[in-house]
DNA sequence: ACACCTTCGTTCGAATTTGAACAATAGGAG
DNA sequence: CTCCTATTGTTCAAATTCGAACGAAGGTGT
């Protein structure tokens, strides 16, 4: 009976053509505080941010990378991959801050398929007012509970995760 | 423009009650690798049960945290709990397993509202099936680009950062 | 110019998730 | 025992998610 991903006690002893390495306990333990930690923190800013904006937090998200964005814009495929959601999942979500007047849609000069998605003033101002209990919460989550070093780990580590993960995907 | 929750170059002067403490550069990458790894990773782990057990992430979480508890089996509200997922959600993934033959309901001697969920002898070998390839997966996007120092950083600090939340959850 | 393969964003249907409402039961105070 | 409140799991409608299929263009090699 593996656990979550490792063997808790006793490893199968024969199940698959190839046994893999188990998680130890200590790679289990990183591993599950990851996910719960990932899962109890999502839960929490989504309820926060809807309460206190009426946004998701996905649609706070689409915002903030928008408005970091060099005009207040970017490429439906670039914003998608910078969200890591689907193409469609996007579309979706585009045009419901559309129908909120928080973002508009600019298709592209150089490219007739490409269409922008761009922060309106409204967004602009819709932003500035979530941000704020937002960032609190995610530093009285996250941020102040650990220690510079362990945010530096976070940073690091984590970075290079997604490093990898990104090249992987892009074949 | 505050970015994803802090304020990248220029933290709006004056928009709220309380100007709260926006993330500083180290904090802010800290945050956006925490959050791009697990929508990364959740999507990789997602594809690849799919694709060989033809279970989700969540399906195969359940099998799995049954599998690792006393009789095989847990009360919904204690499972969905663990999953840190809601009720009725359980309820639905649940009731999919229970048609695939992987779990089936029990209901609780002692409290007549209580349901157990149970690990059938399919469910247990679904689980088998499925462990190996997913534990390599986890050991090849996560464990394995750690060291042994990171790895156990992200269990402390994770996990300190899960206990919080289920103890605010509580009230 | 021509075929050919890739990329873009949307649409579609199916699957999943959530919170609120609900009926049934448990558990404790008086 | 009798209210009163909390808990349990399900049902329901609504919102969101995804992948596959699509039509329309871009880009390349010949």
């Amino acid at each position: 009976m593996p656990s979550t991903s490792s063997a808790p006690s006793a490893p199968p002893s024969a199940a698959s053509p190839y046994e893999p390495r188990w998680l130890d306990e200590e790679e289990m333990a990183a591993w599950r505080s990851f996910v719960t930690a990932s899962n109890l923190l999502n839960r929490r800013l989504e309820r926060q941010l809807k309460e206190e904006s009426g946004l998701s937090h996905t649609q706070y998200e689409i915002l903030v990378h928008l408005s970091a964005a060099p005009a207040g814009s970017l490429r439906m495929t670039e914003l998608a991959d910078i969200l890591v959601t689907s193409k469609s999942g996007l579309t979706y979500q585009v045009t419901q801050l559309e129908k909120m007047g928080l973002v508009g849609r600019r298709s592209c000069p150089s490219d007739v398929r490409g269409v922008f998605a761009e922060l309106t003033e409204q967004g602009s101002e819709m932003l500035r007012e979530a941000a704020p209990g937002h960032v609190a919460l995610v530093r009285e989550l996250l941020i102040d509970v650990l220690t510079r070093e362990q945010l530096a780990v976070l940073a690091d580590g984590l970075g290079q995760v997604s490093a990898r993960l990104r090249l992987d995907d892009a074949l």
